[in-house]
DNA sequence: CTTGGCACTCGGAGCAAGTGAGTGCCAGGG
DNA sequence: CCCTGGCACTCACTTGCTCCGAGTGCCAAG
């Protein structure tokens, strides 16, 4: 265990290599904060800090950086996480409030946060289980296909095709499937409406026409995937501009974070994993990282909910960036988001 | 005028540069290629090609490199395009050929494009002008808000909250409106839908009771905007990782090139602007692009059309990139593309 | 436990010389 | 008139070296 002024040595030298980007040795230490002691005293503390393995010296003879174990402890250890200025709240309110749906909502979201951060701004679109089904239609379009559209809470539309390999659609023919569909379907939500949808398909020769049990069965079949569908395998992100900014971060790594955001398979699982615990707002950092490639980088992540869903939201940056500054602001703006989503719908 | 073989070597030093991304000198140029002349020779031809700013030299002793001029004239006189291997076009024809809606068909396009050109791609939504008008819904969700879906040829759908101040909203309101709207939009192309629409507006005391003519206009307002709104200021972008993959090309400019892709709406002007005389591809190449900060970047582009709709695609990299391949590529994928939305639409 | 002192380490800057790729130019030959 | 081989020249890059100084670890004294 390190003792309390180490602990603030620590802390110290993080603050200051973040700031600074350069690594921090004793006597800068005492200059820019009153620790009371002399710069011996300090480098006594760091030797300790270094054997417990949470700063290092690039070279031999130069300041100390925090290592990943550092960041972690620095992290577990941040007192309180302070507020965010009443500018950067109004300036939340002002900007998520224009939102209009579901879609600019994540954006919007995203966007803000990248700014108020300087770093890559992921958030993962709210799961849709226990939204209610709200309304369903069955369009002709052309002689052999039908538009499904599936309108959810929360104003979520999803649509697709059905193919039908004969040409006997007709208006009447899809109005009576639908009215079918939709009394089975709507009002409760996808989850059992995907069931009920799914018992009209086994007891379809009951209620249909032999010869067009087959495409009643692709109609429903379209239905079915569409209610099954998870929107939330989607993300939003904006701000990969950070990534390449100020001095040389991510030299080699860039690519793979590159990848990363774009292959967004990674980014979800990363992001599964991170929020399980109990915490409002978890951070992973560095090497723990390691199994998505991801060991330059950290994440900072919250999850957030609208009563029916619940989803994340977070920022992906460098090691070396403004832990307490991010997590303040990563959480501000999933609070404000859980308030948003509640009262919107 | 550069004589002919001074053309030739500067198609040399183009291949040679592209692919080895050093400076070429005379001699390696004999070695590579069989020009039948010495390097001396060689030298001479370079010394014209410098007068006329083609090439340039990085130090004074040390070989040559095209300038933007350069490139220029170099895509200007590729004698011609060489079609795809058999295989890229399969596999083209299998990977787009899976694809659903319209959505899919823009993200597996660019993703196929980024994979075949290892450059970012970007792809614009075809325009809808043209698109006539399929279905038209009106669906109350909450007593305060109507939600207005649109659906369009080609699958389109575009979906809307009108938020009403009052809450006398009733399903046999709702779908009154909503009969009135489809008889005046359903069947014709969205520019005319749009101007119908707009009558019902103005002859709204005609046919509505005087108490809710509020209402009424909201939600007209709108329906005409979703018939307005013109889905081709969307792109699709893939393969940002290709940006900082090799030699560290985009020294300075990463961030630029970064935010010029999340900002759509620079890459929307420079797609506008560059594709809209007769070629069927067209580049621009570095300083040409000087006018959106993009000055170390190349752009490769081409226009496609699924009969009523006209839209581009292409790809953007660092000027030292592979045109003749790039060209041949970008154009195969519009042409498919041309072929794809034509037949199965 | 803290402090001032001191020897030590080592990265980075600055300088000098050597190397080699590539050039420009020129006089001679087809 | 164009091509060619030869030759002197330029200059970036590398290597080897010294010097400097920030920062350290250790120690003996307070």
């Amino acid at each position: 265990m390190v003792s309390e002024r180490s602990l603030a040595v620590l802390h110290a030298i993080v603050g200051d290599y973040v700031s600074s980007n350069e690594p921090v040795g004793s006597k800068a230490i005492v200059e820019r904060h009153s620790f009371g002691v002399s710069a011996a005293t300090i480098r006594n503390d760091m030797a300790l800090l270094e054997e417990d393995e949470l700063i290092a010296q690039p070279h031999t003879s130069s300041g100390r950086v925090p290592t990943d174990k550092g960041y972690r402890l620095y992290v577990d250890t941040l007192a309180r996480i302070r507020p965010l200025s009443s500018a950067q709240r109004s300036a939340i309110e002002r900007f998520l409030g224009e939102s209009s749906d579901l879609d600019d909502v994540m954006a919007r979201t995203v966007r803000m946060l990248s700014q108020l951060t300087n770093q890559v701004a992921v958030a993962q679109y709210p799961s849709l289980r226990r939204t209610v089904v709200r309304h369903i239609d069955l369009v002709a379009i052309g002689e052999d296909r039908v538009l499904s559209v599936l309108i959810l809470g929360s104003g979520v539309v999803e649509q697709q095709v059905a193919l039908l390999p004969a040409s006997r659609v007709t208006e009447a023919w899809v109005h009576g499937l639908r009215q079918r569909i939709a009394d089975a379907a709507i009002g409760s939500d996808v989850e059992t409406a995907a069931s009920a949808v799914a018992r009209l398909e086994e007891d379809l020769p009951m209620w249909s026409q032999p010869d067009e049990t087959d495409l009643v069965r692709r109609v429903l079949a379209v239905v079915l995937s569409q209610l099954q569908a998870n929107r939330n395998d989607r993300i939003a992100v904006a701000g990969a501009a950070n990534l390449s900014r100020p001095g040389g971060e991510f030299a080699g790594s860039l690519p793979v974070v590159l990848e990363a955001i774009e292959e967004q398979v990674t980014l979800l699982r990363l992001f599964g994993e991170l929020v399980h615990d109990d915490r409002e707002v978890s951070a992973s950092i560095g090497r723990e990282n390691e199994a998505y490639g991801l060991s330059e980088t950290s994440i900072i992540a919250s999850k957030y909910e609208d009563g029916v869903a619940i989803s994340k939201l977070g920022v992906l940056g460098p090691l070396r960036m403004d832990y307490a500054g991010n997590i303040a602001t990563v959480r501000a703006i999933a609070r404000y988001l859980n308030r948003f989503l509640g009262e919107e719908r």
